[in-house]
DNA sequence: GTCTATACACAGATAGAC
DNA sequence: GTCTATCTGTGTATAGAC
């Protein structure tokens, strides 16, 4: 059963992992202090008790220390958007409900992301959320939304459930965009964008059963299933959910929902 | 043939105006060759034959020098779209006309661009498509899709009027990020998508007008008139339509047409 | 394998003299 | 307007200590 976890039994040598922690904390806290242009790597390492060659033993470069901010950002989300989907049965409310949780987790930081986002939206940077470094925290993110498609009660049409969790995902990625640049009393503003997106989406699903909208749901299937699978393909999202369900029940195979008839 | 009032005629103050364009030029032809980040400012000067400090005496930084080429791109643009809007009537047309045109102007700054992308998306850079400085450039590029709407035989239902052209820039700034990603031989991808979105675009206003998309219509409507005006303003708009009449007219500006009676 | 200390090359940017 | 000299910061290399 609990076989020795390899590296784990000493209490006191959990190797130098905690050096790399202990820097990854600092940057992090110096960047929200003083912002990311201003903090250099020898006020990181000085603050962290290190020496500067130290730091470049674990983080190759600057920018690689902000990819354990978006590794922290992206799991203290996923977190917090648990209640939200075991609560919420609408799909507009759980739509909404996983945006405004983002942005009150990223709100400690939003001063000074702006002075890194650069480096996202960098597509030779391997912060970008399109590189392929990228790729297994994009596709954890639009397994979220592909959750909160799976667990509201409305009817998604069949040509949209594939392609729409991606589609979320690129609106949050835009509300990301929208919520850097605002400069409103605790992004009031994003939030009401959050809202009015969420509703605005869960409208145009309601709506998209109709039949003078067939032509147009399916250009935006074909549209995007052809530009979209080249950055987040099917294979990773799958994989993803595997391993969510994996990780849920242990293996057991869990009772699969049954297929609803497709209407019209 | 816009820029026809050049002050060329004194030969007494090229000043070293001159200076500050052969900076510029040899600027954006080192970038292309190398590269933006491979370009240093030291390489510039003294392949401009000047010092450093004199290269950053007309550009208080390297990002400012990018600000001429994006000028230049946008002039190239406005230029490259005249003969399509005179030519195409059909809504899909003129769209796909003017997105097709920007990504063959594009073309050869395609390699670097991305190497410089990144300080388009720094909301503090006065780079920024979103930015105070980039107001006029901005207005001018909506102003762009504002004529592509009106000259369309396509009826455009009123509420969506206003706020398309907006949106459409958006779009532009959606593909111009796609094909800053893209790295398919000559842009393909891009083009593609460029093509299929003013497809899905044309569709989707031609559908605006049946009764059971009114609520997402108004949606949209809502949405946008609330969060867009904030940068791009009905103002500034109307500002660059009157400016570019009045370049027609040929300064006849004494006919202020009182005319402008918001039809609703 | 982990870490310090130091030094170097190169970048962008600035100050002040001519 | 233009230059030279100089500043700060990043990234890297090296040599050696635990």
């Amino acid at each position: 059963m609990n076989d020795a976890t390899e590296e784990q039994a000493p209490a006191k040598a959990p190797k130098s992992e905690q050096t790399r922690t202990l820097i990854l904390e600092t940057a992090l806290r110096l960047f929200q202090e003083r912002g990311y242009d201003k903090t250099t790597m020898r006020a990181i390492a000085k603050e962290a008790g290190v020496s500067v060659g130290n730091a470049y033993y674990y983080f190759s470069s600057k920018e690689h220390l902000v990819q354990g901010f978006y590794d922290r950002i992206a799991a203290e989300h996923q977190a917090a958007v648990l209640p939200v989907l075991a609560r919420e049965k609408d799909l507009e409310d759980r739509m909404a409900g996983v945006l405004a949780a983002w942005l009150d987790i990223a709100r400690p930081y939003h001063e000074f992301s702006a002075q890194f986002f650069k480096n996202a939206a960098d597509p030779e940077s391997p912060l970008s959320p399109f590189s392929p470094e990228s790729e297994h925290a994009r596709a954890a993110a639009i397994d979220v939304h592909r959750q909160v498609l799976e667990g509201a009660k409305s009817k998604v049409p069949d040509e949209l459930r594939d392609v729409l969790p991606e589609l979320m995902w690129l609106s949050q990625m835009g509300l990301v965009l929208y919520w850097v640049f605002d400069r409103s009393e605790d992004s009031e503003r994003s939030r009401r964008l959050a809202a009015r997106g969420a509703r605005l989406t869960a409208r145009g699903v309601a709506l998209a059963r109709f039949r003078v909208l067939r032509p147009l749901v399916r250009e935006v299937h074909e549209l995007f299933s052809d530009f979209l699978p080249g950055m987040a393909t099917a294979a990773a999202a799958r994989k993803v959910r595997e391993d969510r369900k994996e990780a849920r029940d242990g293996g057991a195979e869990g009772t699969k929902a049954p297929r609803d008839p497709e209407e019209s």
